[in-house]
DNA sequence: GATGAATGAGAGTTCATTCAT
DNA sequence: GATGAATGAACTCTCATTCAT
């Protein structure tokens, strides 16, 4: 018998889910959120949840990673626009720069991130969705831009273009961390500082 | 009369029963590690953990502050002799190099010092600690390093030394936070970057 | 969309189950009782209990009180059918002489409540629940009864109405809490000893 | 050997311990006052404690039962005085309405008393203690006055001494039992009334 | 004798998941 | 398909009692 209800119906009320899932995970984390209020914030009914989803920890994964590579296609598109290797790199500090962690939804979801990160050091799953994805699509993406720019000779030739791609992560990692645990955290000045420091590096 | 055992014997019990608590926390994370947990890893029965502690809330606050304090102390007499700031800076930068993150404990305190921090966002209470102490210990330490190179013409005059501070420590929780999260990361060889860049930019 | 049950349903529900946790709290005290008692005595699972109520604590006064606002309501009734104010008096007497004690359920009802008036000194809540009750439903029941005698000469005018209105009070209770703590207490003689004297005083 | 330590001695210390006790009981009530209330109150030590009562049991049962015998003995002493029968019931109304029940301390240990009355109907042991007492130092006391004065012709002869005995300890457990869970209870008052009715009823 | 640290069974409560309706 | 009442294992914390010192 064919589908009462259509696909595309069933990922729009999935999205629906994750997202009211998202906040309850934000507002309280993963382990104090309950079904039941994610019940109460999405508005759909217990058994209804448990149609799309097979258990709070199957919504967790998928709230948490549902944006990332749509994202990351938008931000690829832009990098192509880019000739210079170095704007590259200053377009994704500024990508970075431009989020607004006074947002409350920008923070929670970030916090949620990190926390599902930390996660992953417990679980072998996590652990190797997230180094798999964190390898192609964040590694690469810089490795790739080094390695364009040092064949161009924008980039010194003498740094590793892998271990530049992990420092690089690790400034936006720690910057994020930060002004997630602490709001007053002086981001943009910081961040900015960061990009320069990492820019003056690279040439 | 005198006390049937002394204050030393019970610091040394509380000592041993936060550091099995460490273990388990870091095993299993705060939420899922039970205070079984923490009576099996530690051999103490649950009522003599309560005994020394009101709520596993207090173990954790406790099991992940403990050492910072102390720590800090011996830094900070380690500094004091180092005359130029650029040395201190860099000597910083070092302790954190020597940082073991292949021993399992060391990895352990650092993943649940920041899941501890993640925590701050929803408490209040942990929010003002990690505040107050961050600025004491961590900010005002680089902060007044940086103004004293600055006088001593040592560092460029035109850097805004807080924000420096906070730069400073973005970069390390930021390589921390990598390295926590995948065992992979190349802890060193990119918080040496990070180190080499900080102190280029510095002068 | 319909509920799946009938609110008549869920009334239903908790009358069992304060049934069953009146038996509890009268076989062992509020104390003594567990919530594991309630669950064997009355079938449900605990989690369904908890469904219905927030604690232990709100069973208890639910079930300490639930009956008493219905019983008033068919007392006053019957005493609308009686004209003179001694028949009034005598009528409520009666009413207490005819509390059979020796049934288990009828004794536990008293044994539980004068437990749950003991509480009171305790329990600001309870104290001011029992003070608001007791005079609105009790005092002022008799009070009113003693004025209008007192209006239409069938009682001395020369007696306090509210004072009236606590020894009478008194004396139900007195004979109660004894019958309750002494199974061989003459109930019955010592009441209608007690009616005798009160009725005389009266006029 | 002979005890290191005099009887006495031991009995003082268990005055101490008991009337420490009834403290914590009045405060708490029995089941809510733990032990360790109990070596807070005292300044005993737990082991102490131990080495005098057995359990946290024994201890209520002398608590709560340690004074009644010696007053008896006073008060009996005093009715030796009166030669009228009226005039005996009357003192003893008078000794109940000298109490002063806004007094923490009076009013504790009537709650006490009461709370201890009512465990009787799940305790055989405690039933027995209150009624063999009850029986031997309250009715028979009441019952000998009536009879007393039956047969020199103060009281009528047709009503029942055992059941007055009992109805007279009923008035003064009601007016007691209101007082302690209501402190507004105009005690005074209603015990006055109480008594005049008693005394017309006797002749 | 005196101490109070240690014990551990048992308390009230929560919540992811199921399934009769 | 949708509902939410029901489940019960598992949680944190308590406290009367013991016993090594």
């Amino acid at each position: 018998m064919a589908p009462v209800v259509s696909e595309d119906y069933k990922m729009r009320k999935k999205q629906e889910i994750l997202s009211s899932a998202l906040i309850c995970f934000a507002k309280k984390g993963y382990q104090q959120a309950t079904m039941d209020d994610i019940v109460e914030q999405s508005g759909f009914s217990k058994g209804a949840i448990y149609n799309y989803f097979r258990s709070k920890d199957e919504i967790y994964f998928e709230a948490v990673n549902e944006n990332t590579s749509s994202l990351q296609g938008v931000v690829k598109e832009q990098l192509k626009q880019l000739p210079a290797s170095i704007d590259r790199v200053s377009f994704l500090f500024d990508t970075y720069l431009s989020n607004n962690h006074e947002d409350q939804t920008e923070r929670a979801l970030f916090q949620v991130y990190y926390e599902f990160r930390l996660q992953s050091s417990r679980d072998e799953k996590i652990a190797s969705f997230l180094k798999k994805r964190r390898q192609d699509l964040f590694i690469n993406l810089i490795r790739d831009i080094v390695t364009d720019g040092q064949s161009r000779g924008e980039i010194r030739a003498d740094l590793d273009a892998d271990i530049l791609a992990h420092t690089f992560w690790g400034l936006i990692d720690g910057a994020s961390i930060c002004v997630v645990t602490d709001p007053d955290y002086p981001y943009k000045a910081a961040l900015t500082q960061m990009k320069q420091m990492f820019l003056d590096y690279l040439s």
